[in-house]
DNA sequence: ATCGGCGATGTTAACGTAAACATCGATGGC
DNA sequence: GCCATCGATGTTTACGTTAACATCGCCGAT
């Protein structure tokens, strides 16, 4: 049988178009000069004589040379390659981070590779990380919360991993917001307005930010010898994010506005405040005059909520550029590292919170 | 069993780090057969005694073996890898539908690289195109306003381009949303409950999502016969999505509140109808009492505005989905091809819509 | 018994690049 | 004028994998 040349064949008349691109041994015998030097060009480090450099330039132009990364990378042994694994970026946060890790690793030279982990079981995380492992990136960032990885998730070795934002114990590097101070923050805006004392509306109680930051608050109000309200919890399973949601803070709203001593509330980040306020004016109650609100993130909408909302600012940005800058640390010196980093948040008060009125 | 500190052989004084991991030549060597052997088991295709493939497994097992992705890239010529470029990850809409493609990519076996275009202007474009031909991706998406694409923008030959809800011509396939459609619905929706015109506040006029809900506004009134009031724009040029902003609709909403014959919007997305909330409720004006709204997208918040929002919904999951479909067409067809594909859009009734009252 | 064929496995070569080493001519110090 | 040095360039090789081909038994048909 001979070679039936089914793609590459170069038909009579037809510009034989290969789906290889050109290499540099094409550019080299364009250019005249030996392989060697167009690696050199396409480095730009070592010494080419100018007009050598030249002649390779314009071959590499006419013949529209790309280098090949995956020869590149089997060569040199390292990939430029970031790996993220998510299991959602339907949070503002998630979404905001993960784009500025991106940004920042594109500016270092790095690509970044998302690795989505659909359905957040062990099994599904293990795949994510073998699946990775294959694709040989050069550190990993993960955005889980760190229960997930409890049981013997066989990392990729010699890998870096770098957790944004959640509890991973004692084995890798985090870098997180400083949840328990903005929420401190917080409520110590709130007591200071002159509330007797806060209520909150938390997050998932599987989440690590959500629990940081209930933690804040209360260490807050004890500190304050303020009565600790119980916390109210948005149960609502739909899917990963429901925790978080508008809709879960709308149920604890309509609870809490049944709570005829509330005058101010703390919740676990901006969309359940939003949730809040329907629930508040629903009942008839008015922001701030009846209830004041604080919310967490501050997401840009939360300027624009009627009324622009109290709440806690994350830099999302930091916590991007951070990542890879820790990421990048590790893979430079070669070995693993534990800790944790924090990033700064700042109370941003707007026109959600006043001093109490009787109610 | 201790078979923990088998491999890695730890050489007094050195510590023991070899970058690279194990290879199939290691592999071969410890199971006693060829890295070919290896090969076909790690590929899981061809012949091999079941016994063979279960010494070659263990073999893996033991050194911990991953197969290097960049060498068969460079053996295979092609990457399973979707290179996706992306402005902004800001909006809601841009960080769903990347989450579709990554999470359907990886379904098919296909890894997604992200390339940010920190800057739009041309050169930065450039400059990512030209760093995912690199990358060698195996076809790209591009989630970003085709205008940005007019001038000589090389791509990578033979990479198909699937763009994602935007207008770039005749070029390349597109996936987008039935935006005419969904502002059709909206305006008919309103009509429909006895409002003599509806109001629009459009989003940025750069950008194609806007026009053609635009597009579908002033049609639907003109083919009901009702008066086309000047679009409302919230220019708001701070950053990328300030166009889009809860903000942006704020802006707009306080032009809108002077108006005293206006007792319908329609805003070309919900955060903007935020805005407009807002806006209406200083001046005293009640959703949907005074004015009704609606909005667009369909965000997770929108049903839990106060009140919840009347507004179209797009499927984003779909979009993305679509757009990996059509790349992996492409890919597998060997020859771009241009057209366009449209996902439904459906309103979606709630509170914020009712019939007009005199103002 | 012989041979065709097939299934299991091994051998060779090549993918595109870059590190390491080799070569060659020019420059400059003595 | 000689040789050490250096800068520009070429040659060789290996990175880890897989396609293509080669080999080796073994089984069944003749």
């Amino acid at each position: 049988m001979p070679q039936a040349g089914s793609h590459d064949a170069a038909r009579p008349g037809m510009p034989a178009r290969r789906k290889r691109g050109a290499s540099m041994g094409d550019v080299a015998r364009l250019a005249q000069v030996s392989s060697q030097t167009v690696s050199r060009v396409s480095n730009g480090i070592t010494n080419v004589a100018p007009e050598t450099r030249q002649r390779v330039l314009a071959a590499m132009a006419e013949l529209g040379y790309r280098p090949n990364s995956a020869a590149r990378a089997l060569k040199r042994g390292e990939f430029r390659t970031l790996g993220v694994i998510t299991v959602t970026l339907s949070t503002v946060g998630n979404a905001r981070t993960l784009e500025a890790i991106s940004d920042s690793a594109a500016e270092q030279g790095y690509a970044v590779t998302l690795m989505p982990v659909a359905v957040p079981t062990r099994d599904q995380v293990q795949g994510a990380f073998t699946r990775l492992g294959e694709l040989t990136v050069d550190a990993i960032v993960l955005m889980m919360e760190g229960h997930l990885l409890d049981v013997d998730v066989s990392l990729p070795r010699n890998v870096p991993v770098v957790v944004a934002d959640a509890d991973v114990g004692e084995q890798f590097m985090i870098v997180g917001s400083a949840h328990e101070h903005g929420a401190r923050a917080a409520v110590e805006h709130l007591l200071g307005l002159g509330h007797r004392t806060v209520w909150h509306v938390a997050g998932p109680d599987d989440a690590y930010a959500a629990k940081a930051r209930e933690a804040g608050w209360s260490a807050a109000l004890r500190e304050a010898g303020a009565r600790v309200p119980p916390v109210l919890r948005g149960e609502w399973s739909a899917d990963i994010t429901g925790g978080w949601s508008a809709e879960s803070g709308y149920r604890a709203g309509r609870l809490l506005a049944g709570e005829p001593h509330c005058t101010a509330v703390f919740a676990a980040n901006d969309q359940m405040a939003l949730g809040l306020y329907r629930a508040l004016q629903e009942r008839g109650l008015r922001v701030p005059q009846d209830v004041s609100v604080v919310g967490f993130d501050d997401i840009p909408e939360a300027a624009m909520y009627p009324p622009p909302l109290t709440t806690v600012r994350q830099d999302f940005d930091e916590i991007g550029r951070r990542c890879v800058a820790v990421a990048l640390h590790q893979i430079a010196a070669q070995s693993p590292e534990a800790g944790r980093t924090s990033v700064d948040t700042v109370l941003v008060p707007r026109a959600s919170t006043a001093p109490p009125r009787d109610r």
